[in-house]
DNA sequence: CATGAATGAGGCTTCATTCAT
DNA sequence: CATGAATGAAGCCTCATTCAT
């Protein structure tokens, strides 16, 4: 790019400076991801950090001002993938449309899939919420984005008529919280294959349906 | 109080051995308690725990064998307390009685209730829970016991015909979790006084109730 | 020697206990002066200081918060020995003596002797004076207790009418911080025996004197 | 400027080479300069340097062997300056001139400007004299030459009768260290204006002047 | 020449644990 | 039993210096 024609032909369009400390901060990245992962914060060293990733420990101290806040990144990182929770993705066509029941079933299931995809960083960050301020900030705004997003949609089932709840807010906080521990205890805790989890999917399911669209649909039977 | 007739009359020369050691045991366990709640696990020093305590260094190691066994020790005191947790005292009567839905309502309450009076270490077992196997094995235990009696009265249910759920465990799995997730957030999280908790526990008392009892009722409409 | 007879009558009234304890802390005193006389500050880490004094690492975080306390402890340990500086014991009574020239003179020897006898932490005082704000203060109280002491001197001397100076204050900080300098560049700069001192006392006896002194006696012409 | 004809016409195509690296060397030594002013030298880092510089670290190792060596060179620029202390411009004529007193005041008054100009880098000095050979070696050479000029001029004095010291080095030695003291005292401890330094330039005066020229002045008795 | 990423020795400090009294 | 001084492994972090580009 500097030398477009004297050296620059062909391919590596990429900084040439830069390019091998993103890929060392890379590294780091990762191999902190992973470490975080299988020992927790607490027992990963900077020192591990860098040795895992093979680099030094100056190099660690160049790029991250410490442990916690490459965690931080770390979290950010992920937290873009993991803002589509649970109900994000209910549009509200869905709650007119005829597989409802279908819909927040496929919507249960992704928060457990959620899960699986990153088991050792999710576990990582509930684990430290309680410990670090920033850590926990961004599990409240992870949880209270979900919460949020189900109570939007209760408000438009209750203007739709299609339900009698008196209290969104709280309705959806619980069905969150509800589906939130469940799949937790599911993939995290317990670690069941994807089959497993059919049965808890559908109790979810069903509890949350029938609560909430419960009340109108049934005086004419169905 | 222990021995009232061999010792306890007079003025207790110079406190019987074994009294004082067991006094010194405790002073450790309660100060050792109210710093883990404070402060956490990792930033209690075990010189801390002495030193709250009033006591050496070299007493505490003279009654645990390290820092860690004094938290599993507490966790098991603590344990009986709470072994009554969520549908313990749920009788076989009350699901014949004409109060179904309160019953539900009080166990659920007194969920919220355990969790704050002793906030701290309610919160400290869940933080150590995946770190400490130990830990996550009382933790577990815990929880299964509440998932096992749930599930024993909704199998009771099933064969008064209360109910016609077909997996009682997950349901149970299901209810016990949802409970303690949102009581958790409720107490330690949001840490909302006790009026604020009204809702939320109507809220999980509704869905539980309709969910597992809301099937009976519609006999008529099946 | 510990329990001469019984346990404690006749001699040690010493604390037993805290005996070993002061031994340490004085051993690590006395490593780290004569390791900062040698080397200075910057020069002696915390461990040199551990090693030398052979305790370990951890009894000198017991003792002393970090280097930089040990050094000011030092500090103030000296500072009485030193605070008879220059013209302290300089009485009024000799002002009125007709040794007055031989009392000036002891003085100011008295100065070159108290940096003889402690040159390498004199120097460190020194040097560190600039850069630690409390060993400045030090430094400062020291110089500055000096000059007052002198400076009353000469404001009796005026009120005796033994001189005719204007003002005293200046004066007694322009004779401290010549005797002090010269003092500095013979004792420690230079590192001259003391026999070679004497030049320099002479001169800066005579200078004194007949600054302070010789305004008064010349009336008469001598 | 260096090269006005070779180089200075034109536009100076792409910088000469030794123009642009004598510039860079520069920067440099400026950056250090001030830094090593602001925050004294060991809390001055290289990268440092070469940052405030806008040069990178490894030109900083092109130029200089290390920190120290750049600290040595800073010093030598700067003595150059600094060698007409003390009495450097007092000449001969000056001695059997009508203002001799006022000549000895402006030396003086010009050793108070000297320190007052750069006092960071002649606390720096003062700092490092003990700790760097080569500092301290460089600081007593400045010394001496003040001290050897003095004498020299002392010596004339003598032979031109106008004074009657027996040992003009000793003499020299104690009026150059007291100024220096004094001056230091009042320009770089205290931070005095200028205006303020007068009464102890006053003082030094007198004292220098009634010690060395007071002898012969007093047959007539003034 | 300039660059700046990488290095790693070495300093600082904590704290679980031991052991002589 | 109680004491508390002593221990030292282990973590954290800085910064002078090198070297490939």
């Amino acid at each position: 790019m500097k030398y477009p024609l004297a050296f620059g032909l062909g391919e590596t369009p990429s900084l040439p400076k830069q390019e091998r400390s993103r890929r060392t901060r890379e590294k780091l990245i990762q191999a902190a991801a992973q470490l975080f992962e299988e020992r927790g914060f607490e027992k990963t060293t900077s020192n591990d950090i860098a040795a895992a990733a093979g680099v030094s420990i100056g190099s660690f101290y160049a790029y991250f001002s410490d442990k916690r806040q490459l965690l931080l990144l770390l979290f950010e990182q992920r937290l873009a993938e993991r803002l589509d929770a649970v109900f994000s993705n209910f549009t509200e066509e869905d709650l007119i449309g005829n597989d409802l029941r279908g819909c927040i079933e496929r919507c249960i299931h992704r928060t457990f899939v959620n899960k699986a995809e990153t088991p050792g960083l999710t576990r990582l960050i509930y684990d430290l919420a309680s410990k670090d301020e920033a850590v926990g900030a961004l599990c409240r705004r992870l949880m209270d984005d979900s919460v949020q997003n189900l109570a939007a949609l209760l408000r438009k089932a209750i203007s739709l008529n299609l339900t009698s709840l008196d209290d969104p807010w709280v309705t959806a906080t619980t069905i969150v919280y509800a589906v939130e521990a469940v799949a937790r205890k599911c993939v995290l805790e317990d670690e069941l294959p994807e089959p497993a989890w059919k049965p808890y999917i559908l109790c979810l399911t069903d509890m949350t349906y029938s609560f909430v669209f419960g009340r109108q649909a049934r005086p004419t039977c169905r």
